[in-house]
DNA sequence: CTGAAAGCGCTTACAG
DNA sequence: CTGAAAGCGCTTACAG
């Protein structure tokens, strides 16, 4: 069923009778090849079905344009959302792509997984796998020093490395400040496990919304949750004991905030009239729960795509020798999408008070 | 900030001292080496941090390691699933991964795909791309050569080629019989685009329910969708004018479930009482919508891992000469997850006629 | 136990 | 315009 051996450029050669020099200058479309010699060579190839070995011809122009990926979990929806944008830009450009991805994650596999793209000659790396406990400590130095130019996703920023985020804190106060101004005044929130960057950013967002707006931080106000919906549902429970006056809830993700949706529709609390509700990152089906979900949306896709053209950049400033010493910080902005889980229905008219806005001016 | 340098053998060897050959033997963990060369030769490899290089050794060894993977568009998030599932096996049994996904599918790219998985000396091919359109074109001959062991997912069976399906046509009749004895007896269907081999098993499962129930299939009974929630709404508000009597829809997966699950509140009907519905796919979200959907779950992760340890098999079985011609094709069995969506409330006992299941015996 | 020789499949100068 | 030579970084026999 499959024939093994594949053609190589000497039997190409014998075959045309020319030296395998002149079919690699026919191969790579050198100028210099006389039109007769080109076309018998030409055909030559057609017939054998002939394909240059990549590897080879890495081995001796030494260069791959191959980038290697490494990422969390891919059951993780936001990750494969990254990934897709990564193998269209990695596409676009040219580059091949060397997948590596994490199940769980154990520091002493680091090394492991860097030394097997190292070993295969990737000319960069995006790191996709979000900045979670301590697996970012091999990079703690004042200015790491890295065998291969390296772009980062989703993590703290650190000293000399280039990396790109989403602003999950302006995340987090955009959804709050929604909540704020539609009238929510005891705005709770579940956030993700806090080994997580992301979740320590988007509770500051929370946090630095309320203080701003001269609320109190209190910690019977907020509980941390495992992304997953049914937890969702399990600590807006316990929210509602903790924190009795609660009329929203601001959630780090849209999984966990759909299991809120479900849990407060079970206790017959209206949505949004009675408790107003945002998530994040902005799934697809969160805009068909019933209320829609408002959330605040990061497009992942953009960020992969992005890595790649960055890291491309930085491999492209290396090779020429004007080398940039390293790449600035990229900040991403969320955007906030309002659907009716937000949407506070107008307070009753009480006639015992003006209307704040309708009678100035 | 990147060293560009990598050590070679030859380095570690002169300043061990010795030929390349012992340093290889020391690398490859070869036992004809004296105790105090071996241990010099490790001590220079620490101190240079010297790493072999994988072309090389792929190059010389005809072998390298490395499994090609072919996926549709990752934003569609069973892809993902299937993904998570290969890597995880690739891992385990030693493979690297190189990843080519298509973005929108054309038939011309498919040899341009096959063509640069192929040069880069892949051992075997996971096509996780579904069957759509005519994108299996290039595979409808009698008995395809392939040039490196493949196995198909998710494709109609063809002949001398490796596929591993899920039971699709079975799923379908699944759900459909849960309808059916739930007591409904109007059941619509919603598909997915049918240039998609897998909507077109799910819509046969659907008629094959039907019919072996002794009920008519008529195509007002049944409308296409494009697997988008928005569109599952739209498609569900179109069936309820052509087939006036529906009492229940099996949709061909999840998020355009979700999005009937919308409309069909939005116009104040109650599911499950008035309408039963059931989903396709199994997404962890369906368990958290009101009500909590019925749906036909395919663990597609299971699907990866199991087409890598087949295409290993294939691999080591050719490598050892013993050419066993071809594998059979796989099936694996989707599983009915019942929640709350399907569950038809208990016909009110009228009185007038005797529940049917009470008086025999 | 160790090294000299050959070669995997290419490309890059260098002659002619 | 074309070919002989050298080499990318390794491993595999083959001597000793």
């Amino acid at each position: 069923m499959t024939n093994l051996k594949r053609p190589t450029i000497k039997e190409v050669a014998i075959q045309s009778g020319v030296s395998v020099q002149t079919v690699s200058r026919v191969i790579n479309n050198r100028p210099d090849v006389a039109p007769d010699t080109r076309l018998k060579v030409q055909e030559v190839i057609q017939v054998l079905g002939y394909q240059p070995n990549a590897l080879a011809r890495s081995l001796i122009q030494q260069r791959t344009n191959t980038l290697g990926v490494v990422t969390n979990n891919l059951n993780f929806i936001g990750v494969s959302r990254t990934l897709n944008g990564i193998t269209h830009m990695a596409e676009e450009l040219g580059y091949a792509l060397q997948l590596k991805s994490f199940h769980a994650f154990k520091p002493e596999e680091v090394a492991e997984v860097l030394n097997d793209l190292l070993s295969h000659q990737v000319e960069g790396i995006v790191w996709a796998m979000p900045e979670i406990g301590n697996n970012r400590l091999w990079l703690d130095q004042e200015c790491p020093d890295l065998p291969v130019p390296m772009v980062f996703l989703t993590m703290q920023v650190r000293p000399c490395l280039p990396v790109i985020n989403f602003d999950n804190l302006a995340g987090g106060r955009m959804a709050v400040n929604h909540l704020l101004q539609q009238g929510y005044r005891h705005i709770a929130h579940i956030s993700g496990p806090l080994d997580w960057w992301e979740s320590r950013q988007r509770k500051l967002g929370w946090e630095t919304a309320l203080q701003e707006n001269g609320m109190m931080v209190n910690d019977s106000h907020w509980a941390e949750g495992d992304w997953s919906a049914s937890c969702g549902a399990a600590v807006y429970q316990h929210l509602k004991e903790s924190y009795a006056q609660m009329d929203a809830v601001f959630v780090a993700n849209d999984q966990m905030a759909l299991g809120v949706l479900q849990a407060a529709r079970n206790s017959g609390i209206d949505i949004p009239g009675s408790l107003g509700l945002v998530g994040f990152d902005g799934l697809p089906e969160s805009a068909f729960s019933v209320p829609p979900l408002t959330t605040v949306f990061q497009d992942q896709s953009a960020l992969g795509s992005l890595a790649v053209t960055q890291l491309h950049e930085m491999i492209e400033t290396q090779r020429s020798g004007r080398l940039k010493p390293f790449t600035e910080p990229v900040w991403l902005n969320p955007e906030l999408i309002i659907r009716h889980s937000s949407q506070k229905p107008q307070a009753v008219y009480l006639g015992s008070g003006i209307p704040q806005t309708a009678n100035h001016k």
